[in-house]
DNA sequence: TAGATTGTTAATCGATTAACAATC
DNA sequence: TAGATTGTTAATCGATTAACAATC
């Protein structure tokens, strides 16, 4: 058992539940850290590695059990214990991830939702109500909000993260596009940026274009 | 100018782009690697090793000129030649890139979107026609379509991406948060996983709270 | 038991950081 | 010119891979 986990391995696990749960779904009951290796573009070194950073989940000769090995990595990945979260912003995103996002499988449950749009309010999407923007510093200061999921036009994304922090959310869920400059203390900020991953996308699609052209 | 650049050099140079275009806004005219890595949160050593795979965007003694290296970085990331995209499944999420995320900033455009609700079929979005999903494999082989935006329920996504591929395509961004399993040969396959994203989120926070606790 | 496969230590590889000569 | 800061080489650090004894 490691003392301090490093980002790389904490990154996989994810990766490796999504496997655990596919294969579980697929009736396999036991798995070798090669089988695995190669189904995931892993060596088999590197899944003993990260899985001995949390104590080791394997049977000498036998291999993993596929269903303790989920249950093991969705527990250090808190799936069972629920966080609480609420989307601010409901344009498209904020919808999409209301109506099609299943939180409860990653240890999350969406309480509220809030908007500016006055024709939003009250309305409900699959089981969440949709609040005025107004409301949100009482709502937050009132709930035990854990994380708040920002779905909002760039224009507010610094404001409202401040106000979330001021409120006691302790992570946010990033949407936006745009790195907050304010001090958010130690709150936790995970940022999803599209861009980053379609501009990769690009370099790599024209990389491989002119490796071809060469050729 | 390395030979091969590692796909940790690639995932940061999205970042700097970022910066840069943020800079440039903010009239900076020149910017030193030891001031930009303070910014960042990175080591002058790092961007300036950065920086030289590419060949050197800097002057000795001065710096770097914020406006060429934000045009350098956009060049090398392919950001002024179009690619050009279709957007497979026209839920929340499609409608919400196809009317939020600014394509052109970082060179793709959408030249068409499908989904199977004939309720859909005509409307236009942002600029882009939704057309009806069996029009799909007919539009891919009679235009020159090169990434395909995967917005669909994933019981789709695998059949719809190789599809894809057997038309053509070249580059599939994935938000249906499956990994494919079929051969899709030496397409580009970069995945958005919001799953693994809301994970990350969840096991820091959770960590900082036993942190918190232990004091 | 013999074979398989883990847990774990050692070796290698690559990425980051430090240092400094080149030069604007 | 003197000061600043790059480009680049060398040193360090960490992550991945290989090897193998432990053991199921």
């Amino acid at each position: 058992m490691k003392y301090r986990i490093s980002a790389n391995v904490i990154r996989r696990l994810p990766r490796y539940l999504r496997w655990m749960r596919f294969l579980e779904r697929q009736k396999v009951e036991k798995i070798s850290s090669g089988d695995l290796g190669e189904r995931m573009g892993l060596t088999a070194s590197q899944i003993r590695q990260d899985f001995n950073c949390f104590g080791g989940f394997g049977q000498q000769g036998y291999g993993y059990n596929v269903s303790d090995l989920r249950r093991d990595i969705g527990s250090i990945l808190g799936v069972d214990e629920t966080l609480s979260s609420v989307v601010i912003g409901v344009g498209n995103l904020g919808r999409a991830l209301i109506s099609n996002f299943r939180f409860s499988e990653y240890g999350f449950r969406v309480t509220a939702a809030f908007d500016v749009l006055p024709e939003l309010r009250g309305a409900v999407i699959n089981g969440v109500t949709v609040r005025p923007a107004s409301e949100l510093e009482d709502y937050l200061r009132s709930n035990d909000v854990d994380v708040a999921i920002l779905t909002l036009p760039q224009a507010y994304a610094n404001e409202t993260a401040e106000l979330a922090v001021r409120c006691g959310v302790r992570g946010i869920w990033n949407f936006t596009g745009i790195d907050f400059d304010g001090d958010l203390g130690d709150t936790v900020v995970e940022d999803v940026h599209l861009s980053d991953s379609l501009l990769t996308l690009g370099y790599y699609l024209r990389a491989r274009q002119n490796t071809k052209e060469d050729i």
